[in-house]
RNA sequence: GGCGCAUUCGUCUAGAGGCCUAGGACACCUCCCUCUCAAGGAGGAGAUCAGGGGUUCGAAUCCCCUAUGCGCUACCA
């Protein structure tokens, strides 16, 4: 039997949830379930300085949200907890230990000043920036005695002088970086804490991990990983790096550019199935060129074959498309419950039910929905009477048709719908001498307040007879009081 | 600076030696539909496949070099 396959997002938890680790997660998820697998959540919490308690919780919504929920993780359980690694600080430990036991890491007591200055002198002479071995090359006895004195220490692991560390990429090949080329890495800080490089390792490995996903921007760091797991005397596992989400001018993506924070997605009234389609489609395609499917679709046909090698560019006008389209797929109900959580408090509910099939197609986002259509939910908003007369028309004009609309509409029988009045407006525009799109754009702005609006005919259905009438009125005495 | 990864329309991409006078999507333009705006439909413009050398009967696809971009180069992840 082959061994199963699981996969993890590691976020490490220092702010909002990040739209990369939403992006790292859909590929994670996917890869593992379409082999049957298991999706695993773990917290990289082993920097104390940039943690924040909130934001485990923000993570964990976030990837709910998505549909993107672990199969294990923190307050989600699993076998193979804890998957917080502040939880399991004594494993990272032992582990630093042993690697000192065996000779493939040192102690070193260099303190930071030192390091510091070792690094600037050699910028100073052009060099690149490396440790210097000094406490590599300390005997026993000073070691001892260091220790005896309660020096701090980290842990460093020795990197092999010559010959190459390599690894296969599933979506990049094979990768090989010379040895000499690497650092001796801190592996353990002197806070007792590990450094990603061994937490990351030990970890990956007791938990199972058979596939490390991650970005591009790890590449470097690998050799490190597999020389740790050669030192363990462990099975290293696939490794597939992604392409970096970019910023426009191609920087990897940050929030000082872009909104990188989940959370901003979803106030924003991104739909969650719109936010998949989009990531998946950032590095990645479907066999038949499909451009709109959901996150089953991705499931079934993920390969790794089919990753793009190239960092894409964050668009969120395509996003923003796409979401339009998402928004069009919704039916009415649907549209309408997906839309509850957007409005404000004490909104009429039954209005919302009869506005929503009205503005579906014209929503790129559900957080728009408010703006665009407020003049149905409480007056028009202020504007010149001058929007009021046509183009090629005087105010008086407008005003006489106002006044022979207001007395139209004020006649016309119950049921209050449209079919009935459009022919006799047409009517009324033929009589006037004016164009019947002119006659209904001043009827436009006098119940809408703007020249750009939802239909007019709905709206004037969903108003009601009393409201339009008043609104008409309210538009004639503006007109008046201008002229 | 060193090392690594990358490079097809503005952007996301298709493309695994002949099907490519390079296809689709977003954005853009025109037209149709139309009560405005959208949505929808039909068209259009837009990439000498970063550049240069090879390999081959034939290269966007394979190899090499150069350029450019990005990433890493922390007791961050």
């Amino acid at each position: 039997m082959t061994q199963e396959v699981r996969t993890r997002i590691a976020p490490s938890p220092t702010g909002d949830p990040h739209v990369g680790t939403a992006y790292m997660s859909l590929f994670d998820k996917a890869y593992a379930h379409h082999r049957g697998g298991k999706f695993i959540l773990r917290i990289e919490d082993t920097d104390q300085e940039r943690y924040n308690p909130t934001s485990v919780g923000e993570i964990i919504k976030a990837l709910d949200w998505l549909g993107l929920t672990p199969d294990e993780g923190p307050g989600i359980g699993g076998d193979y907890g804890p998957y917080v690694q502040s939880e399991r600080l004594h494993l990272y430990q032992e582990h630093a230990q042993r690697l000192i036991e065996i000779g493939a890491a040192y102690r070193c007591f260099c303190t930071r000043e030192r390091l510091d200055r070792m690094r600037a002198e050699q910028a100073a002479r052009k060099e690149p920036p490396h440790y210097d071995r000094t406490c590599l090359r300390l005997s026993p006895d000073e070691v001892e005695g260091n220790l005896a004195e309660g020096m701090p220490f980290t842990v460093r692991l020795q990197t092999p002088d010559e010959g190459t560390t390599g690894f296969n990429d599933m979506v990049r090949g094979e990768i090989t970086f010379e040895n000499r080329v690497l650092d001796d890495p801190i592996l353990l800080k002197s806070d007792g804490f590990p450094v990603y490089h061994l937490a990351v390792v030990v970890d990956d490995h007791y938990m199972k991990i058979s596939h490390v996903v991650r970005g591009e921007e790890w590449i470097s760091s690998t050799p490190i990983h597999v020389l740790l797991y050669k030192a363990f005397g462990w099975e290293t596992p696939a490794f597939a790096h992604m392409p970096l989400m970019r910023n426009q001018d191609r920087s990897k993506i940050s929030k000082r550019k872009n909104n990188t924070s989940m959370k901003w997605y979803r106030e924003q009234g991104f739909l969650p199935e719109a936010m998949i389609n989009f990531l998946a489609l950032m590095g990645w395609s479907m066999p038949d060129g499909e451009e709109i499917f959901g996150y089953e679709a991705v499931e079934r046909e993920f390969s790794f074959n089919r990753v793009t090698t190239s960092g894409p560019v964050f668009d969120l006008v395509k996003l923003t498309s796409i979401n339009g389209k998402y928004i069009r797929m919704l039916s009415d109900d649907e549209l309408y419950n997906r839309l509850l959580p957007y409005l404000p408090e004490n909104i009429d509910q039954e209005r919302v039910r009869q506005v929503a099939p009205v503005i579906k197609d014209r929503l790129t986002r559900l957080g728009e929905f408010m703006e665009l259509t407020a003049y149905l939910f409480g007056p028009p908003p202020p504007y010149e009477a001058s929007l009021l007369v046509p183009r090629k028309g005087t105010p008086a004009a407008a005003l006489a048709a106002l006044a022979r609309l207001h007395t139209l509409l004020e006649e016309l029988p119950q049921p209050w719908t449209h079919e009935q009045w459009e022919a006799a407006m047409r009517a009324l525009a033929a009589d006037l001498g004016m164009k019947a799109g002119d006659l209904f754009m001043v009827l436009r702005v006098a119940v809408t307040g703007s020249t750009v609006s939802p239909p007019l005919f709905e709206s004037l259905e969903i108003l009601g007879k009393e409201e339009t009438l008043r609104r008409v009125a309210e538009a004639e005495a503006r007109l008046g009081e201008a002229g």
